[in-house]
DNA sequence: ATGGCCTGGGTACCAGGA
């Protein structure tokens, strides 16, 4: 089965390509973030007649996150929101079953933080927190909970360490607990599993040619149950989604392993 | 030099992003 993540900085101007990326892929679940679509304004008619099925929390111009599945594998909504979040109308936690694969997929946006030691910075850190509650409360059951962690889980994760100290995403805090989330559930990083020295960047600022200087962090995880990563077969980013058209900041991310129900 | 870019809202410019 194909996971994928991608933050597509607002699913109704990356709609082309999000169809784009649907068609080259086919992945059997595709997590999105920062959606920044109205609930009545979510494309589900497109998305469904391109062959997805969708569950989406959506708050407007801001966030947003969906959960799409494949047709055929169906899709039931489990949660909008994540028990324990500071502001749970800012649509960043969604979470569903797809009954064909025997998988629980979550799709998250974590809370930016702006600025350590911030009122918003500390919402973030509870964020964290409440994440790796919920994961601890799924343990034990196939899972994938990927999406835009804003937490670059170590140093090779980020292009310049150097530049970044004193700065969120990279504080000791926020790895605590995303390590936190990943030993609560019982996780692994599939991109780190498969590449242990691998920069595997996922985000560039758009500015001053950021992505062809190869400026970027790897902050979009996709952290599958441990009991599924002895059937990871890869994991990587399609950087053609970082190029064309109307690219968003974010490059999707894929994983190609075997389904819970396979026996391996 | 702490900005350069992109989004939605709304129709001038601002918040937010990381």
């Amino acid at each position: 089965m194909i996971l994928a993540t991608w933050n597509v900085n607002s699913l109704r101007a990356r709609l082309p390509r999000v169809l784009e990326f649907l068609e080259a892929h086919a992945p059997d679940v595709l997590l999105l973030q920062e959606t920044k679509v109205a609930p009545d304004q979510f494309p589900e008619a497109e998305l469904r007649e391109a062959g997805w099925l969708s569950h989406h929390h959506s708050g407007g111009r801001w966030a947003g996150v969906a959960v799409l599945a494949k047709a055929e594998l169906g899709l039931e909504p489990v949660r909008a929101g994540l028990p324990g979040e500071v502001r749970g109308e800012e649509a960043r936690w969604v979470e569903a079953d797809v009954p064909g694969l025997g998988l629980r997929a979550a799709s998250v946006y974590v809370v930016n933080g702006r600025e350590v030691g911030s009122e918003t910075f500390a919402e973030k850190l509870r964020f964290l927190e409440a994440m790796a509650e919920r994961a601890g409360e799924l343990s034990g059951t196939p899972l994938v909970i990927g999406g835009d962690m804003n937490v670059a889980p170590q140093d090779v994760d980020v292009y310049d360490p150097a530049a970044f100290a004193g700065a969120t995403h990279v504080t000791e805090e926020e790895r605590t607990l995303l390590r936190a989330v990943q030993e609560r559930g019982d996780l692994v990083d599939a991109f780190r599993v498969l590449e242990p020295g691998a920069p595997g960047f996922t985000w560039w600022d758009y500015r001053q040619g950021h992505f062809h200087r190869g400026l970027g962090l790897r902050i979009d995880l996709l952290l599958v149950s441990a009991a599924l990563s002895g059937g990871l077969r890869s994991c990587g980013i399609d950087r053609d989604f970082r190029k064309g058209p109307k690219p968003s900041d974010h490059a999707p991310l894929l994983a190609e392993l075997d389904p819970p129900d396979s026996g391996a």
